[in-house]
DNA sequence: ACCTGAACACCGTTCAAGT
DNA sequence: ACCTGAACACCGTTCAAGT
């Protein structure tokens, strides 16, 4: 009976993770993830294709997950105001989380490890909804990219510390979301 | 007499630019760099520090130059909304001609490569003194970085191809702009 | 089928040696 | 002072060999 295996695809992923939260897409090498497995390098050969492919398979992960924090927000708040400001948070909260996946989700990268556009539609969906309900059909693709850009812009920004003084940054981003939302011509509901 | 310099700092900083944009950071080798520049790899440590501290030059640099772009565009302007909406274009401009140091000015960067506070504030100030003739002061700050999370959101999901369709991205962004300043109590001047 | 050690072509960086 | 070749410790990846 040949080697019974000592891994997989998922643990490898799954152990990729932390590596990469910890040293960054720099730090992130197969040798190291390798020494973690307690297994050598050219093993994880058998079950990823290489490491741009594991890097794919981060991202991949990663935007599905930002997808159901995004979904889950969306379906707790009250009135579509109310869903807008969860999914802000739950926005910032991923990337807060997770800033080194959360950067490479969104940074440039190569073809080779670009993920599937099927997961960044599943994460956008939630908030395409929402803002559906707020304004007419033809404004919705507009304005849905107008308050994607703000929370993501203040959320990179946020994360690389640009914005020097201390408070909650949550608070800064809800009125910021406010400040938009009367600009459409709505209130807070 | 000893050899007279071949190379300079501000040498290497240059041949590193177009390197960095056409391979991504992690194609940014020193080995590489030595090649185009026709001496061998050791020799750059007498200039620079190490690649860490090449990138933190390249960075330093590349917020300078940004620094510059906002600041002739806030002087180009009319009235404050006009020089609002030049920024946001020549902002969008920086980021689309040098896109991965454009990433690398605001990607999460380990400590050694952190860049001087004293640019990032420089490229700052034509935005807040843009605005600071918009809103009461207390207002200011919060605004410019309403603003500024607006533009930069919508830069870099752009850049990354998140929004899909085509059209001008900088009429897009220009509408979200005026969305934002409708929202503060502000026409279009 | 899966794991391994050895090997190849890279990399950043250091250092003694040359001018 | 500046450049070099050699060396060290890394890296991704391949491949023949083992089970």
């Amino acid at each position: 009976m040949p080697h019974p295996p000592r891994i997989s695809s998922d643990a490898i992923v799954a152990a990729a993770r932390p590596l990469l939260e910890e040293h960054g897409v720099e730090g992130l090498s197969m040798r190291e993830l390798a020494r973690r497995l307690d297994v050598r390098a050219p093993s994880l050969y058998f079950h990823v294709e290489g490491r741009d492919d594991l890097i794919r398979l981060l991202t991949t992960r990663g935007v599905r997950e930002l997808g159901v924090m995004l979904t889950v927000a969306n379906r707790a708040g009250a009135g579509p105001g109310d869903r807008l400001h969860a999914m802000a948070d739950a926005y910032a909260n991923f990337a807060f989380a997770s800033p080194q996946l959360f950067s490479l989700i969104f940074g440039p990268c190569p073809d080779e490890r670009r993920a599937e556009d099927e997961a960044a539609a599943a994460a956008a969906e939630p908030l395409l909804a929402a803002v559906a309900e707020l304004v007419p059909e033809d404004d919705v693709l507009d304005i849905a990219q107008a308050f994607w850009s703000l929370v993501h812009g203040y959320t990179t920004l946020a994360l690389s510390d640009q914005f020097r003084m201390g408070g909650d940054p949550r608070r800064a981003i809800h009125r910021a979301v406010d400040y938009l939302m009367a600009g459409i011509g709505l209130g807070r509901d």
